[in-house]
DNA sequence: TTGAAATAAGATAACGCTGTCATACGCGAA
DNA sequence: TTCGCGTATGACAGCGTTATCTTATTTCAA
């Protein structure tokens, strides 16, 4: 037993193969007599097109593509979960490539890409969001592109983010609140331009609190455990320690913990530690973290969303954060 | 500028498109002059073949299906390198189908994926590897199948997989000969083969070293954070708890720290705490988890290596663990 | 009552490849 | 020389859909 046709179909439902396709592709102009019999022959033989057939012959393929360049399991499982779902309600197929942002041939992989799955659109996540080169790559080829949390030509193609600034100045507003006044900020990786904004929102909350802003107690990191820690004994080191350390990302939080733990600094009683993404690993460290939950997935689904219902045209989403309040943060001790 | 075809290509190199064809798909009886020709016309108009076409025309679509439903970010995440890795070698594409073994709909849903995408093969991971009907689905297809750690009808297909019993016995014997004659163990939820054979392991080892086997000491968990919290509070609760716990996940030693911290007990000073997989979160906890490193990303990649170099020939491949020692295994306290 | 537009259906040509078959050439054995 | 075989190339049909064009039929305003 070999898959079934259009053409099974056609002869099983006793109309012609176009109508048959009419009926699949929800074309105007069928009866719901006719649209009855396919539908019944189709359920018969358990039929399901050929997407290689479709994709030769019309203009659309069924398919989007995902491009990232992201070392998080977290983020990127979350992103193809939203990604996928949309895409299933829809019926499409979500291509998922990674790819190497430094890589020379960078270009010529989203090329083939393209020109090989004929993609009807592309989703791209940070940092592949801002570089020209593959955006001006894209832009050749006239695809339909999403870019989630750009940084660069904000305007340049559809969007979904959420309010970095905002969400930097929620926390950082969050822990003065609970009476911190020195708040060690460990930023994220200088490619991401998330990483300026959330600096941002860090310095403008601090400011609204009058509390000036103090270089010494910023720290470059790469949004990894290991600079997470690095981080922290450094800004532990300091004659004057901050009481509260505010991580650019949870896996930099965890390194903020992990090196607290090994000094011996109990958290919170004497440092609170904040993170940012509330991924998984938000709750499986000990304490588990206060963070700012950014909706990652819902983010994915917004993206595909934007893709199938609007194609081209551009157009722009913003999701809502939220402060998520859990063991890792306290009054700093008297 | 629209795509070039196979068309142009031939007309620029001066041959026929066939022989194009035949360079594409190295195919014997090609001169060395005319391979030439050819390539030259395809780097010159960048030329990247429909799959489209290759996929009706021919018998082949070069593209395989990973079929998961694993709530683990770290596995999938890795899987999916693996998998992909190997396929992009061999320039073929990975099509996610993440899926639900509760559904109702699950042979439907991947019935559909074969048929639409005319999938070259299919690799699963557990615990769909052993849903029986969903397996007679795809023999009733015969497609080419890799099965990763698969737990039931072993010789039924291709199969990549780790010595699961061997493992949980080096951890076990590990922890013995810290000088631990209590250890707890965490199971895995019960729909995962390898938790039988990881207890398989444990009492192994225990049996060699001449120690009696204790139900009380084992105990049942989801692989998850929370069971493995769960289970430390009723293991540490016991009026002789064990001086260390092995539990069958990170997530779940992850667990185990966390009540462990909680409880105001030292990890390892007077609790030992190990896990399994060496996921990055191993690395990201306090203390960092002794664990047995499963090689998942090589296991997707000998996976889809299987599938392309054999097809539908049977054959079997087992990948090495290793015992991987970090802080959070010790001698116990006097 | 008429005819132009809307509706409903089919016949047939693409789409860009691969598979099959036909053809032509060189070379060693008969 | 001739035959047959391995090698090298091309012509052309088809893969399973959608797009385009054509042919009824119905509807409705003038």
């Amino acid at each position: 037993m070999t898959r079934a046709t259009i053409k099974d179909v056609s002869r099983v439902a006793g109309v012609s193969i176009k109508t048959v396709s009419r009926v699949l592709n929800k074309e105007r102009y069928v009866s719901d007599d006719m649209r009855q019999k396919v539908e019944e022959a189709v359920a018969r033989l358990n039929y399901h097109p050929s997407l290689a057939a479709r994709t030769l012959a019309g203009k659309r393929s069924f398919q989007i593509g995902l491009i990232h360049d992201n070392p998080s399991p977290y983020y990127i499982f979350n992103m193809q979960a939203g990604v996928g779902q949309r895409c299933r309600e829809a019926n499409f197929r979500m291509i998922i490539q990674p790819c190497d942002v430094n890589s020379p041939g960078l270009i010529d992989d989203i090329g083939a890409l393209i020109d090989q799955a004929q993609l009807d659109g592309i989703i791209m996540t940070p940092p592949v969001t801002d570089v020209g080169t593959a955006l001006a790559e894209l832009f050749r080829r006239k695809i339909p592109v999403v870019r989630v949390q750009p940084g660069t030509d904000l305007t340049a193609t559809s969007a979904v983010y959420i309010d970095n600034v905002q969400a930097a100045d929620d926390m950082t507003a969050y822990l003065i609140s609970l009476g911190h006044r020195r708040i060690g900020l460990v930023t994220g990786h200088a490619n991401y331009f998330a990483s300026g904004q959330r600096l941002t929102g860090y310095r403008q909350a601090l400011q609204r609190a009058g509390i000036g802003f103090d270089a010494t107690l910023v720290f470059p990191g790469q949004f990894d455990f290991q600079s997470g820690a690095a981080a922290a004994d450094a800004l532990l080191a300091l004659d004057d320690p901050p009481t509260a350390i505010f991580a650019s990302s949870d896996e930099m939080a965890a390194g903020v913990l992990a090196a607290a733990h090994r000094m011996g600094i109990r958290v919170p009683d004497r440092l609170s530690v904040a993170g940012f993404d509330d991924t998984d690993l938000a709750q499986v460290v000990w304490p588990s973290l206060t963070t700012i939950r950014q909706p990652i997935r819902d983010l994915g689904y917004a993206a595909a969303d934007l893709l199938l219902e609007f194609g081209e045209t551009i157009e722009r989403r913003q999701l809502p954060h939220e402060l998520i309040v859990r063991g890792s943060t306290a009054p700093p001790q008297a």
